[in-house]
RNA sequence: GGCGUGUUCGUCUAUCGGUUAGGACACAGCCCUCUCAAGGCUGAGAGAUGGGUUCGAUUCCCAUACACGCUACCA
């Protein structure tokens, strides 16, 4: 039997990062297996079912490469959508729900107290045979021991999360669940449900939770808790899913970047761990630098001039081959996207601006005397390439019995304002004679 | 309170009873170098605690501690 997973949010106005990491491992083993990746939305609470809150979940999952074999199209027509077992948003089947609580009503499984339906649940301990887990032997808790019923449609006549949730794996035959470790002791509520369905309850694997740096649990506010947050912070999806994988997932051979492709040969249940993870930014940062690397150049510009357009820094009519040619220099030199508009800005301001603690720490009255040497230099300097300026440049040191050090450091902060950046010729190349020239003898005066 | 899950360097992890407990990120130092980053080399850094089982436990069992989850007419 082919198997069939599925991923199901509840539309809450943002797309949770271990709820993409959920949507990730369930993607996977459908991709690993050959199977079916279904995507439901859970909207029985009527007041967070916007289009919006909908459309953060499904851009969230294209952007992340997730594609759905079953589910909706978009958030904006709710019966828009591919497969064949829908609807696939929980707001369209309370016919469906209506009519399967009558089932269990008539089979004895199900009754009415004050308003509300309870579904009649035994008193046994249940055994749960989870995929990641291992054998869990849920027993009753204290409350459950005075009465194990619980409550499947509230009295405003709502089906509650258990009810809709086992119905509808149980109709778009769902094979395995693959769900976050908080759903672990409700499984016992889910697999009676299915039993008193007359169903076979599916596989269950229960994955661990990812949490903060500090190890607290990861909350709607928490920096980094939105998946959009990461196309924000400038990093790849490539890189993210990376990340995502190795919190509770090992490729084996100690190694750490692997491409999706190579996940999903290797991924399976059994060697997901069992304990929580935290999330943490800096290694996220050092695996998107090594995607970024792997970027080609063109790739590398087009997105970098996409970073410098979102900060607001191409305003004004900058030259298209200068701006590719700047970007070039910062290739490989930053972790993140989101790092370029600093790393770079001194490209696309006509003043710079200069940090007067710098100037003081680099600008010393010696440093002065280079500066206006190389400045006489560069000016009677015909060839503006990197080659002939280093050239240059590294006469000049011979000359004055220095090395490049004490000419480069003033240099670097006359043209970019900072203490590092690309590389000093290759950027002095890109900026070109004028720009250098007037920066250099806009310092001096 | 009850029920459940988990616990190896700061972090993510490897280890299928016998290892100098390995790797990655982060950190420190050195080299390279026009800065930074990268790269190369080196360093520091771990089996929660206490009992068993065993010739031998990080590995198996039990207890404790701690963490996390569930315990709703939330999902």
């Amino acid at each position: 039997m082919s198997t069939r997973v599925r991923f199901a949010p509840s539309p809450t106005g943002y797309l949770h990062i271990g709820g993409a990491r959920t949507a990730l491992f369930n993607w996977l083993y459908a991709r690993h297996t050959g199977g079916k990746f279904i995507l439901r939305i859970e909207d029985t609470d009527a007041q967070r079912n916007t289009q919006e809150a909908v459309d953060v979940i499904l851009e969230g999952l294209r952007w992340l490469g997730i594609d759905w074999d079953e589910g909706p199209l978009c958030g904006c027509d709710p019966s828009a959508s591919k497969g064949e077992h829908g609807p696939y948003f929980q707001s369209q089947r309370a016919d469906i729900y209506r009519a399967k609580v009558e089932e269990l009503k008539s089979k004895g499984f199900a009754y009415d107290r004050d308003g509300a339906v309870y579904f009649k649940m035994g008193r046994e301990a249940t055994l749960i045979e989870d995929l990641v887990v291992g054998e869990v032997r849920r027993e009753l808790t204290d409350r459950e021991a005075l009465d194990p019923d619980f409550v499947i449609v509230r009295s405003d006549g709502q089906p509650v999360f258990h009810l809709v949730n086992v119905i509808d794996d149980m109709l778009m035959e769902i094979t395995h669940v693959i769900r976050g470790e908080d759903h672990l002791t409700n499984t016992a509520k889910h697999i009676a449900l299915f039993k008193a369905f007359g169903a076979e309850p599916p596989k269950y694997a229960h994955i661990p939770l990812i949490l903060n740096s500090d190890g607290s649990k990861m909350s709607k506010r928490d920096e980094g808790a939105s998946l959009m947050a990461y196309p924000e912070m400038g990093y790849l999806p490539e890189a993210l899913i990376n990340q995502l994988v190795l919190l509770g997932w090992t490729p084996g051979d100690n190694k750490e970047i692997v491409s999706v492709e190579e996940i999903i040969r290797s991924f399976d249940l059994p060697q997901v761990h069992r304990s929580n993870a935290r999330f943490d930014m800096n290694k996220l940062k050092s695996i998107n630098y090594e995607y970024m690397r792997q970027l080609s150049m063109e790739e590398f510009v087009e997105q970098g001039r996409k970073a410098f357009e979102k900060a607001g820094m191409l305003s004004g009519d900058w030259d298209e081959g200068y701006v590719t040619r700047a970007l070039e220099t910062c290739k490989d030199k930053v972790k993140t996207f989101a790092e370029l508009p600093e790393y770079a800005g001194f490209y696309f301001v006509e003043e710079l601006r200069y940090d007067p603690e710098l100037l003081e720490e680099v600008f010393t009255e010696e440093g002065r005397e280079r500066l206006a040497a190389l400045g006489q230099r560069y000016t009677n300097l015909e060839d503006f390439s990197a080659a002939s300026l280093e050239a240059e440049l590294k006469a000049l040191a011979k000359e004055l019995g220095l090395k490049a050090g004490p000419l480069v450091h003033p240099l670097r902060l006359a043209l970019t304002g900072a203490k590092s950046g690309p590389s000093l010729y290759h950027l002095m190349e890109v900026l070109g004679k004028e720009r250098v020239l007037k920066r250099i003898n806009g310092l001096l005066k």
